[in-house]
DNA sequence: TGACAATGACTGACCAGTCAGTCAATATTA
DNA sequence: TAATATTGACTGACTGGTCAGTCATTGTCA
């Protein structure tokens, strides 16, 4: 065994080809760039970076830190390996920069101004849903999984972790549950001293769809308003 | 960057040193080998294959799978590195094996009676306490953070996984659910559409101890009797 | 044209897996 | 029982392939 692990194979889209062939077609007003033809150095070097930081997610999602080549980066990103290496020192500070970034649109969540008006119940479960929709079920939810994977190794990333998303998160539920307990929605006083109960189906539904989808669909949405229930009372009608 | 890597170090004790001197001490009778004189050559392969057992899934919890290197293997099993190939395959089968030979006494707890005596409540608390005692605090722990870092790489065993442990499991903990809703226990009938609401919690708390424990300790005990709460209403005195 | 961006061939370290050789344990013979 | 032969578990130096990181060369923009 050398190339044929046990590895699930990555596709790898070819991303944009190489620039298109010199003289060509001058289509295209010298100023007026749109989509297509990238107009000055600066603007491109910002869309190389993006290239491979978006390469560099799939694959590390894929197959981990150590497992990851850099040379499979720079192709999938359509660049050549040095042009990583003006962008990233090396390959572990790239990696803990990528998980950085890819959690601040995270981080921007919990920040966001709750929507005060409705009941607590309305407001976890639009957040609930909001978090099933765009973490659990896209490559958000494969970061999460990841961090859960390398973290040990990287504890630099698992603090920067705990203290950006996981400390704040669960000092926003609490927050949130105190007040529940205030309105008299919420009974179980105790709650308060477990905000992760709150979230618990909901980070579960994340491992479950990167491990089990396929051998069993979870419909986690559903779930968790099925726990909502325990925490609530039952719904009325709705 | 090339031996310091971002990795925690693993202490690797060196294990038992080599044969004891030739000649040396014959203190003990031939044939009445205690714990130390391993007698033939069965009984010692046996012994040396353990080590490597024991060696290897250190290793491959503190670095995972493509970062654990079989020198280091050998080294802290006290073995030579062509010995790990007598007792297995690849490095490949190994890590399967092992997993798999881990998960064993898992299996074992999944179909050990259930003490019918008293309260499913008391039957969810008790079996849960032992899961926390024995997994979410021990190395069997790590072995579940193994397979959520590992799954997705190997199929092989995040099937074995649903199969052996997570559908059984989550199936015996429908039957109690049922039997909670049965016996006027449990309200909430929907909780049986959804088990795993059941087990989140200790879920959390594996991933918990593994990644945070060190920022903030968690009572795992203790949360899952809240959670207990939520889905059986609050306890009466106790 | 000068300055900088990008390339990709190259290097050296690293590591899974191999295999010829060793030697303690066991079997056989005298 | 003692001397000798055989076995096969165990070893660790070695091989072949891989891959992170470098840098001389080439290309491109202003």
């Amino acid at each position: 065994m050398s190339k044929t692990g046990p590895i699930t194979e990555v596709p790898a889209k070819p991303a944009r080809s190489r620039r298109v062939a010199s003289g060509a077609v001058a289509a295209n007003s010298p100023k007026a760039a749109a989509a297509k033809a990238p107009a000055n150095r600066a603007e491109r070097a910002v869309e190389r970076r993006a290239a491979i930081v978006e390469a560099a997610l799939d694959e590390f999602i894929a197959r981990g830190f150590t497992a990851t080549r850099l040379d499979d980066v720079a192709k999938r990103a359509g660049v050549a390996k040095g042009t990583i290496y003006l962008h990233f020192k090396d390959k572990e500070s790239m990696f803990e920069e990528l998980i950085r970034t890819a959690l601040v649109p995270m981080i921007g969540r919990l920040h966001a101004p709750p929507p005060s008006g409705g009941s607590v119940r309305d407001m976890v479960e639009g957040f609930a849903e909001n978090f099933i929709r765009e973490v659990a079920s896209t490559r958000r939810g494969d970061i999460v999984r990841l961090i859960v994977a390398e973290g040990p190794r990287f504890p630099a990333i698992a603090d920067f972790y705990y203290r950006e998303v996981v400390s704040r998160g669960l000092a926003g539920m609490r927050a949130l549950i105190e007040l529940g307990i205030a309105r008299g929605e919420i009974r179980h006083t105790n709650l308060a001293r477990f905000p992760q109960i709150m979230v618990a189906p909901a980070l579960i539904a994340v491992i479950w769809q990167s491990l089990f989808a396929k051998h069993a669909p979870l419909d986690a949405i559903d779930m968790f308003r099925v726990h909502l229930d325990l925490i609530f009372g039952e719904r009325r009608t709705a």
